[in-house]
DNA sequence: GTGAAAGCGCTAACAA
DNA sequence: TTGTTAGCGCTTTCAC
């Protein structure tokens, strides 16, 4: 193993002077720096991380926590993680991946073995059970996802108010008067988490200030439990001719089964979907949408983080605004 | 921050001997360990990674690399990923988690710096560039998918080439004569990705054994790609009875578009698909299938890996035995 | 612009 | 069974 030691002494100088041209903290004179670089390159020397971290107290390590939850959606969760992998790498930070398994003990073990500088974490509920211990250490630390309380805390989500508002708006002005929301499995509502709650509340509120019925009801994914959902719905609200999707694997069995009951989509049925934009795409209608921006939210995330654990920026949140893309899967309500 | 030389004074021993509580290296009496260990508790003491690390020479990290290929399918490297993650930590162990972008040199940086003490590669293609790195660096490592060649590599897979002859016998012993296999898309091939060609292999050898018909068309996920795929299938063999699936994001459209074609699934044709045991389930039909043992895959890495970091184990391949699970969509062939 | 040297907190000989 | 101590490789103050 090469150390800076033998660096400095093949490059004929002191161990600081290698430091120093490591990390650009004091200027170097040209000639020096090329030699220290040149024996750098020479003797292939890699900086120990251990080391680093315990003469420097900082690790270059954020810890990304993503709880194990199998009613979320995972190629999210695994978009956000890559997106938040590759943002850190591109500010000089590697990412250690915590699953919910450890619990919030995780945090404490994290923060108190300084194994990372700061921490991300995801699928935040909005009363979360790590956020006490959050608040308690001093690490900088960004949620993904809104807690009911963010005082002290970062956040970054995709407006998910916003989100619902401009569904309603999108389906009432093409004269939808009737809107079904089908929502996420029942669970996601008790575990009260932020996204869907707050989805609910734009989707309420705009349809109230527009005049419209809105019927909300939970689903459990797959084709049975949709089937049911939906036969209560026509039969509540014969007159539905919007829907309003947000829960992925609800998608195709609602189209499935709008198509065996030969309601044609368009025509006869509007779907805006709340979903990644893959999921949109590859649906059997190709779904009018709001994405979920997973790469922005990791990307930002990491720059939120990133600019705290530099002494810039403090607490806030940041909304995302939602985009709706029109595709082939909404127009104008059928005449009465 | 809490220092083990505070816990020592505290508990009124040596530091080395608060050490060895913490590592169980020599024993203690238990006087010395109640004292210690409740010291320990009272001032909240975590013992500090970099010290350790440096200290030691080990991280009790290691690094999963997870290239990010759009055409993979995302949860199973997802439940790989979170596999890998709690097992790591049943064994002590924190999991740094690596993507693609930074491409082989992460191989160099990760294992130059002592960032981690061995590493788990997902992903590898038959002839990986990561592997010559590989070899160099003496960390161990294991790699989830088998390269061309696994001299002096530790690997660990699904069997697919018996999981391929699982299928093919599954549908012969139903009296199936002609078989198609729907395969992943054409890119995945192309890269020459080992899973693939080795179920392709087994398929093949198979079928050959027990005079099958088979035809292999690799196939791009959805709707579209899947019907142009399907019909050159039934052109080109119109006696096929049998399909194997593998390949995520048409395992619906096939469904969908034999209903659509009047072919009842199983009477007319079955389907058997290699997939996560999620995909078979929440299909419309629920699907014969052998699954993607995601979360045994990830522990057996890691099982791997801890082994050969504590000096144990050599470089072995581990094949997992594929388990065909019988469900709705597969039945006796039709009489002609 | 460069060097010398004092730690950072822990582990693991070596001693007792 | 326990204590003493010499580093591990790097950063950073202080001095020049």
């Amino acid at each position: 193993m090469v150390t800076l030691a033998e660096v400095a002494q093949h490059a004929g100088v002191s161990a600081s002077t290698v430091s120093y041209v490591l990390s650009g903290k004091r200027s170097i004179s040209v000639n020096t720096r090329q030699r220290v670089e040149r024996s750098i390159r020479e003797l292939g020397y890699h900086p120990n991380a251990g080391a680093r971290a315990l003469a420097s107290s900082r690790s270059n390590v954020i810890a990304l926590m993503v709880p194990l939850r199998t009613d979320m959606y995972v190629p999210v969760m695994m978009e956000i993680a890559i997106a938040v992998a590759t943002s850190a790498r591109a500010h000089g930070y590697d990412v250690l991946l915590l699953t919910g398994e450890e619990g919030p003990d995780a945090v404490r073990r994290v923060a108190g073995s300084g194994l990372a500088d700061g921490m991300i974490l995801m699928d935040v509920e909005l009363d979360d059970e790590r956020l006490p211990l959050l608040r308690e250490t001093d690490r900088p630390a960004v949620l993904i996802g809104l807690p009911a309380d963010t005082a002290g805390l970062t956040c970054v989500d995709l407006d998910f108010k916003a989100t619902g508002a401009l569904c309603v708006e999108h389906l009432a002005q093409r004269g939808h008067r009737d809107i079904a929301v089908i929502g996420e499995a029942p669970a996601v509502y008790e575990r009260h988490t932020g996204f869907a709650e707050r989805t609910l509340d734009g989707l309420r509120g705009r349809a109230r200030e527009l005049g419209l019925g809105l019927l909300h009801r939970p689903c459990e994914g797959g084709y049975d439990a949709m089937a049911v959902t939906l036969a209560r719905i026509l039969d509540e609200r014969p007159g539905t001719t919007g829907f309003v999707v947000q829960n992925e694997s609800a998608v195709e069995p609602l189209l499935a089964l709008l198509r065996q009951q030969g309601r044609a989509v368009p025509e006869d049925m509007s779907v805006v979907a709340i979903c990644p934009e893959q999921v949109a795409v590859q649906a059997s209608v190709r779904l009018t949408s709001v994405a979920i921006p997973a790469q922005e939210m990791g990307r930002l995330a990491v720059e939120q983080l990133v600019a705290k654990l530099g002494g810039r920026g403090g607490d806030e949140v940041v909304l995302i605004a939602p985009e709706l893309t029109v595709r082939a899967s909404s127009g104008p309500a059928p005449a009465r």
